[in-house]
DNA sequence: TCTTCTTGCGCAAACGTTTTCTCAAAATTA
DNA sequence: TAATTTTGAGAAAACGTTTGCGCAAGAAGA
């Protein structure tokens, strides 16, 4: 890497002259100038970040962001509340674990070696342990899962009320046998919005029927599949995703049955690509996951400078009725 | 902020020791490691990211990535792909314009600013001589779009050859009246994959049409739509992209045309959540962004280290026959 | 001609770490 | 007890910039 040594010991000038010429800053002469100029673009001459930044006043934070996937919609939303939270102030680091628990852990370890001044991590599987070791030494923020670490902030959404409020919707809108679809362990938020049905089915008087899925197009549309072929009669089906509602509603189509005539179908995540193109369009529990993203950055800024008591932020999800659940 | 002088001052030991017992490396007894750790974390000690990267020895470079939405999944995978790329070696700092032509002129500067090693700029709007400017500080590799500047590497993707395959696809299906909805003139890609249109009808014989659309799902089907109100009908349509594609279709399937019975459908850019999750799923020209991310990270590597002589890197897109073009 | 101002440039400190050497004191071994 | 090793800790250089200050030489004014 070349580096102003260089480009002085080339012109003849002393350091500090080659980096006043090269930001135009020092007085000299317009030939002196120009010959730096010239001589640093030959060399190929770029300044070397991390001394720029530590010369120079205003300090530039940078922060860490992990998350499992960015092509998945909701992730890239969280990205851009982040990003919009650093505005001009901060530098966004991106770290994609590709959803490989070990590649997310080795990420967090990096983060603290990188030398970034505070971390998100979005909807983490790694134990409570780790990011407790790694909160020692940097700020988190931690998306979409809770810990009971200190110095840790988490960012929730109230998944139960969202599932409520759902099922609420479909039991309001005349539905008497209303399936969910999702409730897998495996996922803290599944098992909250299982519960959050739960709730309302029981309130309605009504009988609950879990179908344990998992979290894709297919587990939908063949777990739907599965129960038609039964003759498992259902006239509403509140789905722990919009994937596996859209699976669902395949399977419905393809038996015959009208949505939202026959079946009544409501999502989870409000994936706006998803749910305003397909026919139906999808009704589904919306978060405002941008909102959360940009809350998230702003508590770790927070939480760098010293200044936040926060522990935990809850956002509440809301129903965005589409033509998948109108009333009939 | 809180600095290693601090932490020494307040524990009387010296500033060396104190970096040493938070880097764990060094030799000294449990007792003052544990002292200083305990110091370091009342005071809120978070380490000077760049005051790091300058004394350590390995330097990891920083690559900038500027993108238009990374809400959109073009982009995400392009981001994934430039992430692969990185590796261990480099940091990713993602940059979001949020669709602001202004904002995005503000970060390619902020970008030479901030002192990133290197540049990629997702299909930019920006005019040449921005870039041009840019690319005498800073390496730049541009994705989606041709640049003529020197020392600035393009990633492109056949347009034209995608629209062909796709145009033909429908042709060979047996359509006579295939209507291209695309082709504004704002964005070099529409009208490339116009373009390639135009070829594949000319080919076979048939007369080619126009209706210029924008990108929006709602685009697609207004105009669509309009179509078939003024009882204009076509057995074949050719989108500039899958939002579009699914506006057509829904447009159709109000009209009561089936598809791809009556109307054979082909998107572009093979949005996979989308395509393969409504019904019919949608056929669709497939570019692999991924892959090209990972080149233009490569490639941006390559310029960084002065490697470089490749001057534009064009990949060939596939054509993904779904339901909604199967052959009748 | 003597003073004052301006111009062109370099010196050296500073930014906050890491890391290699050094060295005294303590612990171990002979 | 003497020689050796180990341990705990500090001094100082280095990383590549920026920037305030100083200073000589030339220009301008009296």
């Amino acid at each position: 890497m070349v580096k102003l040594r260089d480009i002085a010991q080339q012109t003849g000038y002393s350091i500090s002259t080659v980096s006043k010429a090269l930001s135009g800053k020092g007085r000299m002469s317009d030939e002196t100038r120009n010959n730096i100029l010239s001589v640093a673009k030959s060399l190929g001459y770029t300044p070397d970040f991390y001394a720029k930044s530590m010369a120079s006043k205003t300090k530039t934070f940078v922060l860490g962001l992990i998350v499992p996937d960015i092509t998945n919609p909701f992730f890239a939303y969280l990205t851009r509340g982040v990003e919009r939270a650093c505005g001009e102030a901060c530098l966004l680091v991106l770290m994609d674990s590709f959803r490989s628990l070990h590649r997310e852990e080795q990420l967090i370890r990096a983060a603290r070696f990188y030398g970034v001044n505070g971390i998100v991590v979005g909807n983490s599987r790694v134990n409570d342990e780790l990011i407790d070791e790694i909160s020692k030494y940097v700020p988190v923020v931690i998306f979409d899962k809770e810990c009971k670490c200190d110095n840790v902030v988490s960012i929730v959404v109230d998944n139960y009320y969202g599932a409520y409020l759902a099922t609420k919707h479909l039991v309001e809108n005349g539905c008497k046998h209303i399936i969910h679809f999702g409730g897998t362990q495996e996922l803290y938020v599944s098992l909250q919005r299982a519960q959050g049905y739960e709730a309302a089915i029981k309130e309605s008087g009504l009988k609950s029927h879990i179908v344990r899925v998992g979290y894709a197009f297919d587990d939908g549309y063949k777990a739907a599949k599965k129960l038609l072929n039964e003759r498992n009669q259902f006239d509403g089906a509140f789905c722990m995703n919009d994937l596996v509602a859209l699976g669902v509603m395949k399977a419905l189509k393809e038996e015959g049955r009208k949505v939202p005539e026959d079946a009544a179908i409501v999502g989870f995540d409000d994936d706006k690509q998803l749910c305003e193109v397909t026919v139906p369009s999808l009704s589904s529990v919306r978060q405002p996951v941008e909102m959360m993203g940009e809350t998230a950055g702003k508590m770790l800024l927070e939480l760098i400078n010293g200044q936040s008591n926060t522990k935990k932020v809850i956002f509440s999800p809301s129903l965005v009725v589409r033509d998948s659940s109108a009333r009939r």
